[in-house]
DNA sequence: AACTATTTATAAGA
DNA sequence: TTCTTATAAATAGTT
């Protein structure tokens, strides 16, 4: 929609790609945002330009709240996606993976159903750490019950130890050679850890 | 560009809502890739409709690479962020949101300049929850070694114990009165825990 | 899903 | 960059 019509392939020129550049970047935003009022969509754009600068916009509920969105619509791959993950050898989900990439050509088609899959891995990853979290906590609390455990332990025999410390005491005063106590001459509670 | 101007606000009549939403959706999709593909520009764009259908655009890199990227270039902001939050309180952090959010009216510049805020917060949660992991870890492996010390500590209680009962025993044989072994009887070595 | 009158976006030029 | 303007593209309302 200019003077020419124009290819859609890389501007070569490197200061008109640019004008090109910034002048269709503010459409684009710009186009997002109305379709974003018009129809009450959530829209989330991010443009980073050759040189590394980001422009972005999104429609008041944030990015994140989209791509929760976009779990819950896909709940049920995400279930078999977790289901595969959770097999130990991840063989469902490489195979899954496979499979996609084996029929795919250069049409539009598999490119946009690698996308999809692109995103329903990127979604997967965030189950993952979901998981990753939930059992590395059980994980820390099981810990913490087994050391609880272990110093109840320690303290009975410690308790112990000193019983029996006052009847070798008795024992030694009349029994025992000095020779004979030594080994077990330990300090009667041992520094418990905090 | 149409028959009429169309005003830019939510359209009330829901079936021509759906029909803008499919033509503008298509339309803005093909505006994201002819961008990406003229100006070598990176663009993620992500649209949920109002029932919840997800569409999607990512050239060639994936939106995790766009982030990465973004994430370098806002290395500074990152930085002042997690300094920010490793003080505990937290009120750093806070102070930084309340100060860019006290100065924003209506216009553009806030608003960009709260989508960005935005950004930032979301990246400081991908920082945060490294930063979890991490300390997680930590926590698990101190709690290993706590274990491992304890039962250590165990053993050689236990042993202590066995070489004591001997001598109780023959204590026993010749100085003790039943009513006071009663209480020190437990078995010599407790059940560890695996 | 097509059509078409209009509006909008933008390529090239200044 | 920014503005101007001729022209290409997108699309609102209609069929």
């Amino acid at each position: 929609m200019g003077r020419k019509k124009l290819e859609i392939k890389r501007i070569e020129n490197k200061s008109s790609r640019q004008v090109t550049f910034s002048k269709r970047r503010n459409g684009l935003i710009e186009k997002a945002r109305q379709l974003s009022v018009l129809c009450d969509a959530s829209v989330a754009l991010l443009v980073v330009s050759a040189s590394g600068k980001l422009y972005s916009f999104s429609s008041g509920d944030n990015l994140v709240k989209i791509l929760d969105r976009y779990g819950k619509q896909h709940a049920d791959d995400l279930k078999a996606l977790s289901k595969a993950l959770s097999y130990g050898s991840h063989h469902e989900l490489l195979e899954l993976v496979e499979s996609q990439l084996v029929d795919s050509s250069v049409d539009n088609a598999s490119v946009d159903s690698l996308a999809q899959l692109e995103d329903h891995l990127e979604t997967a990853l965030s189950v993952t750490r979901a998981r990753k979290t939930e059992l590395m906590l059980k994980l820390v609390d099981s810990l913490k019950e087994k050391e609880k455990l272990l110093k109840r332990e320690n303290q009975v025999l410690a308790s112990q130890m000193e019983k029996n410390q006052h009847v070798g005491a008795e024992a030694d005063n009349m029994e025992m050679s000095p020779g004979q106590i030594s080994d077990s001459n330990l300090p009667v509670t041992l520094p418990l850890l905090n």
